[in-house]
RNA sequence: GGGGCGGUAGCUCAGUCGGUCAGAGCAGAGGACUCAUAAUCCUUGGGUCGUGGGUUCGAGCCCCACCCGCCCUACCA
């Protein structure tokens, strides 16, 4: 058994969370993670919502509500979207605790102490009406190159140069058309260049396990080459207060020196709400813990740069040496798990213009199960992926409803009409040996391939076996057993069926956890069968040091009654009824209706 | 501009170290069967593996150039 830590992207709280984004950071870490508990591994599986920065102190203004109020808006949609997901999280918190605050702060002094975190001057536009940062593409002006007048400061839409927000013509802020104003201000800069030959020792370690997706390394190690110190401060008011500048409210600290440190902060978090506060240390403290970083490709930088120089520099293993702080030698990241973009159709998707799927909608419509399928199955692991109604429609029909779900049915349905109840088997042929061993097989081969976040095959070589399944029922014809002689080969026959799709619902059980539940009850299982996560509101711990929660929503669940990993023998005796279908299939005309629907 | 990824059967995609690698699923065609949500099972796939060169006994798989598409380019998270 070993520690594997789940640390998964933390969603921005800006709104609720499209298709996308649970393509690329949620399904496939829950999916992850609920092998890995299966195959016997001790896992911590951590995330929350991402609440500071400009575009949520905008977008509040703009509501005319606090940002803190915004925050908490989008935190409960957010928590309800993934736990009606069925994403196994240990804690799903948010960067506004007061446990996470304190938890950054520690690591912010220890870096500084390190000698990492030096203080710089640096040009900043600022919003005269408001003192805040303005960042570069919330400043238009006129290009100086292309003379397109609606340029943004990071970048012209028109002639695609890259461009300064002091090279603009004209500059304005894009919140309120005020002119920004371009001021020297004080910043704490983590010096990255300390700390790129200890990363770049890691990464060389990394690519040699030879377990990291080439592009991901490839990317990690390129952009090192360019590496220089980043500003870990801002000029704003909603975010964690600076240690050491706390007579200046105005500056806060940046939000990649805030929302990676979460997966830390929550680790902590978890285990002081289990009674144990120690207990996070297995995760972060022994070398032998494995961790997994799941997000989506635009987040990389963050992930194999940033998080990783913090660490180092907490940990006092840069170029300037240091002491790690109270929290000890923390451990790098195993392994970066990065998706792609899944698209919609074939653009990206949208919320600003309406070319967006939520993943509240699709759930109210669909379930949780096929929308998972679908991404496990198609989903942007390596290469962007396109969603669209028809595939989805299709393989929801052919794949879940004609493939899976009726194999369930079928064997459920005769094994009701003939015997009510889990018959004994009797003497074994070859062919039930054959397809007994096949289905075990799929133990090894799928298993191996989650292991190594190859989800796509994973997914297909389970279909692939429930396909052996079918062929074994439609070979072995057990309906044309109804001469009483024959009654102990129908018995064999439904029982070594009954037994592979015992053993096909674990295999599909990390990916569709929901229905594993109902295959488990129509085999006359009770109770549940994969653990779900729940909702649960909690108080705030340090009331006195957040940003003013009182108490919160949290996800979290007992994931310890996890089924293992391998075969399990039916119950023979165990009653089984005509069952009512367990996936639903869709009429061809939803894909006109949702086609409608997105305009 | 720089960097990365991809262009393989109508569609979606697999192809790890160059030598049964020209494949799978879906769609289509034919057949079998009826337990099952008309589901299942069997048979059926000659596509210049983006284009043009090159290396090699041999290349989707290596090298070069080019065409097309997508992504990243770091103070939006």
């Amino acid at each position: 058994m070993t520690h594997v830590l789940s640390a998964v992207a933390w969603p921005y709280a800006n709104g609720p969370r499209h298709i996308g984004h649970v393509a690329g950071f949620g399904v496939p870490s829950d999916v992850f993670s609920r092998y890995m508990r299966m195959a016997g591994h001790d896992v911590l599986m951590v995330s929350g919502t991402d609440e500071h920065g400009t575009p949520i102190l905008v977008a509040a203004d703009k509501e005319g509500v606090s940002a803190k109020e915004l925050a908490d808006k989008n935190n409960t949609v957010i928590v309800t979207d993934l736990v009606d997901l069925g994403l196994s999280y240990d804690l799903f918190t948010r960067t506004t605790t007061g446990n996470h605050y304190a938890v950054v702060q520690e690591l912010f002094r220890t870096v500084h102490a390190n000698g990492y975190m030096v203080e710089q001057t640096a040009l900043a536009a600022i919003s005269p009406s408001t003192g805040r940062t303005l960042p570069d593409r919330y400043i238009e002006g006129t290009c100086p190159i292309c003379q397109y007048p609606d340029a943004r400061g990071d970048q012209c839409d028109n002639c695609g140069n890259q461009l300064d927000p002091t090279d603009l013509i004209n500059p304005r802020s894009k919140i309120n058309g005020e002119t920004p104003s371009f001021v020297e201000t004080q910043h704490f800069f983590l010096d990255l260049p300390a700390l790129a030959g200890s990363l770049s020792a890691w990464l060389d370690e990394r690519e040699a396990s030879g377990t990291w997706r080439p592009n991901v390394i490839k990317f990690s190690q390129n952009i090192l080459k360019e590496i220089r110190p980043r500003a870990m401060t801002r000029d704003i008011d909603w975010g964690i207060p600076v240690p050491g500048w706390e007579d200046q409210p105005s500056k806060r600290l940046y939000v990649w020196f805030d929302a990676v440190i979460g997966y830390l902060s929550a680790s902590i978090e978890w285990a002081r709400r289990t009674g144990d506060p120690e207990r996070w240390r297995d995760w972060w403290n022994d070398p032998e813990a494995l961790s997994y970083y799941f997000m989506g490709k635009d987040n990389i930088v963050f992930h194999s740069q940033i998080w990783p120089a913090e660490l180092l520099a907490y940990d006092g293993r840069g170029d300037r040496g240091g002491e790690p702080g109270t929290y000890g030698v923390l451990n790098l990241p195993t392994e970066v798990v990065s998706s792609e973009f899944l698209t919609m159709g074939d653009q990206q998707f949208s919320s600003s213009r309406g070319h967006v799927l939520y993943v509240q909608d699709v759930l109210a419509r669909y379930g949780p199960d096929p929308l998972r399928y679908f991404i496990c199955a198609a989903g942007p692991e390596t290469a962007d992926a396109a969603f669209t109604w028809a595939e989805f429609v299709q393989r929801n029909n052919s794949e879940l409803v004609a493939g899976w779900g009726n194999l369930v049915n079928r064997t459920a349905t005769m094994i009701a009409k003939s015997f009510g109840e889990i018959p004994a088997a009797g003497a074994l042929e070859p062919v039930d040996e054959a397809v007994l061993e096949a289905v075990r097989a799929g133990f090894d081969t799928v298993g191996d391939l989650l292991g190594r976040h190859r989800q796509r095959a994973a997914i297909a070589e389970a279909m692939r076996v429930v396909g052996e399944v079918n062929k074994y029922v439609t070979v072995t014809e057990p309906y044309k057993m109804k001469d009483e002689s024959q009654r102990e080969r129908l018995a064999t026959v439904l029982h070594v069926a009954a037994q592979c799709v015992s053993d096909c619902n674990t295999l599909l059980a990390p990916f569709l956890p929901h229905a594993a539940n109902k295959v488990h009850l129509v085999l006359g299982g009770e109770g549940e069968f994969m653990p779900m996560p729940r909702i649960e509101q909690v108080d705030e711990l340090d009331p006195d040091n957040g940003a003013g929660l009182v108490s919160y929503p949290v996800i979290t669940g007992d994931y310890s009654a996890t089924p293992t990993w391998g075969t399990r023998p039916v119950t023979v005796g165990a009653t089984v009824e005509k069952p009512t279908p367990v996936f639903t299939k869709l009429d061809p005309s939803v894909v006109e209706e949702e086609l409608a629907r997105v305009g």
